[in-house]
DNA sequence: GCCTGTGAACCATTTCACAGCC
DNA sequence: GGCTGTGAAATGGTTCACAGGC
């Protein structure tokens, strides 16, 4: 079934890869004060899950823990980035300037993160050739020109344009869609799909808070970690 | 194992209610455009989800179908909609004014959905004061001085600012954060937290269009639904 | 006949607990 | 002694398949 070249024999839990993020968030402030040596107690604080949780995912990458010591934080650093595939940075294109592709154009974390955002996209001619953040915006037709391979495509068009978004970016190679707009897309079997809704997130912590069962719970998706 | 055993009632599982403002969103259009009776296949079609699923979540809620029919349109978008809690709206802060905070304050999902916008909030003098989409910014005492009960604050500061904001605001009394901050959040056990992380998200992209293992998936959580 | 509601089987993920190693 | 790595147990979630009711 897999055809790896390297290593990545083993396969890595979908619920496992989604906190890797995390993990490596975390690691970037402990990297930056010199912190050598970090133990899955420490690091779990940090990234808000239970030490036992961490260690397992962190097993599915190796055995870079060192028994009665803890992880070397560069090289778990490193085997965390290459794991995900950050090495070299991944292309990212913006389609739709509103308020939110504004935002996120304008977003920082990119280029520390392993992205780069190389198409900012609208319709819009009175946008198109305008400069945001210093990169200038284009029409459809010149993104499909140029787009190469490695790219992820950020929906942040209003919720009726975005399906049509889809289509033409999948019609243009595209495999990956961050989408922002609202509703589901219909895509192809080979294409992933990742929503982040902001009245979905409102409303389910509406549920929780209107119960009491106010459990502290870091988001998304990840076993839970108290305090 | 439950914390609280006797109130445990009727007890929706998470990953049902993570699902229900997806299908309330589903259930939208065909309000809109008339239709009376939906089928679970015709709806799960519609939420991206598989229909046996749609059922064993409606199932949780109590029995709102009609065998040989389909479920009240209707009927189930009151139903949702009362085990969300969303019948009296709720408030939103918007804690941040930047870049971020601009476009979230401008979206207009909020009212539609059961949420009402009733303070934005910045720290900054030149700042506060003004007008965003129709609302005046206010500093962080004149929130603390006016919120009330039923709220839900979204951080949309920049990280190094983001705990020491979820610090204030729990003081506060708020029991639900939504934060667009990277990085971990560390709350007392009966507040909730819910991330929204652009980069997390792109590096899960990243993961799986790196290996070929590009299957559909609808993000956040959810049974796939292929097609 | 058709479509919901649901027990039971199946699968994924988390937690436990401890063996293994520094 | 301390901390990782991991089988095994427990939990939670999804899918199957069909009984039940219109």
């Amino acid at each position: 079934m897999s055809t790896d070249p390297i290593s990545a024999r083993r396969e890595i839990p979908d619920a496992t890869v989604a906190r890797l993020p995390v993990y490596l968030r975390a690691l970037h402030p402990l990297i930056s004060s010199g912190v050598e040596v970090v133990s899955s107690e420490e690091l779990a604080k940090l990234a808000g899950v239970r030490s036992a949780g961490l260690r397992k995912d962190l097993s599915y990458l190796g055995s870079y823990g060192v028994r009665g010591v803890g992880y070397d934080v560069e090289r778990l650093t490193t085997e965390i980035t290459r794991q995900l595939g950050l090495q070299q940075p991944w292309s990212v294109a913006i389609i739709g300037m509103g308020n939110l592709g504004h935002a996120l154009a304008a977003y920082s974390g990119f280029e520390t993160r392993g992205f780069e955002v190389q198409w900012l996209v609208d319709h819009d001619p009175e946008i198109v050739g305008t400069e945001i953040s210093g990169i200038r915006v284009v029409d459809f037709q010149e993104f499909a020109a140029t787009v190469t391979d490695q790219v992820i495509v950020v929906v942040a068009t209003p919720p009726a344009a975005a399906q049509s978004v889809a289509d033409a970016v999948v019609a243009v190679g595209v495999r990956s869609i961050l989408n922002f707009a609202p509703g589901v897309l219909s895509v192809p079997g080979h294409t992933q799909v990742r929503r982040v809704d902001l009245a979905t997130e409102l409303q389910i912590l509406a549920f929780h808070e209107q119960r009491g069962k106010s459990e502290s719970r870091v988001a998304g998706d990840g076993f839970g970690a108290g305090r």
